[in-house]
DNA sequence: CCATATAGTAAACCTGGTTGTCGATCTTGG
DNA sequence: CCAAGATCGACAACCAGGTTTACTATATGG
C-alpha cells in the first residue's frame, strides 16, 4: 500500500458522527436543564428551535412547518400545544382570512431570550475549553463539510415535543 | 463593558448545536443512501449503530439495550425487525437457558462491513475538504467539550428503526 | 430449598409524526 | 366578472417506535 494513510485508518469512520451527536445532545440538554429550573419545566428540546423559527415577528403554520421541514399538519400540533402552554397565540390575519398569525406571547419571548442566553453560555464555556480560535474553526469547518440549510428539524423523537 | 469579548456576541450560541446536528445528519444520510444503493435499502439509520454495538462477538438483548441507552422491550423490538430482515439471529446461549445470543448473520456481517466502509470514506473526504489536521481536531475538541458515553442512541424518530 | 434477581416476551399505552380529506378563502385567466 | 385552481388551516385515521406494566422461565446465593 502506497501513498498517503487516510484517516480512517487513525480512527474509525462512524466515531465523529457519533461525537458530533452527542455534543449536540450536551448542548441541548444542558439548555433544557437549565430552562426546567427557571420556570420552563414543559419547553421541550425542539421547542427552542421552534420559538426560533416563528421569531419575534411571528410566522405562519405553513411557513413554520416549511421552515422546520415537517408537514404543515405536524407544524399545527406543535403550535396547538405551545398554545395551550401558553408559549405562542394565534390572530387572524387581517389581509388574508385564511391565515392566522402564529406570534410568541411574551412568556414565549422570555423563554427564547432565555434559550439565546443559556445556548451562549454553553458556547462561552465552550470556548474556554477549547478556546475561541477552536471554536471558530469547529463553526466553519462543520459549515464547510455539512453546508446548506440549519434548520432542517424534522428529526422527533428524543426530541418530543407537543404533549 | 470590560474584558474579553465572548464568542457569543459574534455568533448566535444555537448555530453551533444546529451544525452538529446538520453535520452528523449529513453523514449518516449519506452512509444509508450509499446501504440503499449497495442492495440494503431496509437498513434504517440507526441500525448501523445497532449492528455496531452487537459487533462480531454477538451479544444479548439486554446488554444491547444498556449500550443503546433503551429499554431491553425496544432493543427486543430491534432484534427482532432485524431477524425478519435478515441481518442477525438468535441462539440459544448454552451456558444459561434465559439468555440468547443475537449474532449478526452474514448478511449483516456484511452491512456492517460496507457501512464501516462508507462512513470512513465520509471522513476521508471531509479530511480532504477542511484538511486532516482539522479534521482530528473536530474529534478531540468534540471529545472535549462532550465527554462520556458515544453510544447514547436513545434518540428515536428521525432514526426509524423496525418495521 | 427457597427468596430474590435476571433474561426474554407480550400487551397496553403515549407521543408525535404522516397521509388523506375537507371547507374556506385567495388568485388568476378567459 | 366569474369559474378553476391554488393555498391555508383543520380533522381523522393510521403508523412507528418508544415506555410501562406484567408475566414466565431460569439462575443463584444464603
Amino acid at each position: 500500500m502506497v501513498g498517503r494513510v487516510p484517516v480512517s485508518e487513525a480512527t474509525p469512520g462512524y466515531e465523529l458522527p457519533l461525537r458530533l451527536f452527542a455534543a449536540f445532545r450536551a448542548a441541548i440538554d444542558e439548555v433544557h436543564a437549565e430552562l426546567a429550573r427557571r420556570g420552563h419545566p414543559d419547553v421541550r428540546p425542539m421547542h427552542g428551535f421552534v420559538f426560533q423559527a416563528i421569531g419575534t415577528d411571528g410566522t405562519t403554520a405553513v411557513d413554520l412547518a416549511a421552515r422546520l421541514g415537517v408537514t404543515k399538519q405536524a407544524a399545527g400540533k406543535t403550535i396547538a400545544a405551545l398554545e395551550r402552554q401558553g408559549y405562542v397565540e394565534r390572530a387572524a390575519d387581517p389581509g388574508d382570512a385564511r391565515r392566522k398569525t402564529v406570534r410568541l406571547t411574551a412568556r414565549g419571548v422570555e423563554v427564547l431570550a432565555l434559550s439565546a442566553r443559556v445556548f451562549d453560555q454553553v458556547q462561552d464555556r465552550w470556548a474556554a475549553v477549547i478556546g475561541a480560535d477552536r471554536l471558530a474553526a469547529l463553526h466553519t469547518d462543520l459549515a464547510a463539510v455539512a453546508p446548506g440549510e440549519l434548520f432542517r428539524l424534522d428529526a422527533p423523537g428524543w426530541f418530543g415535543a407537543d404533549r
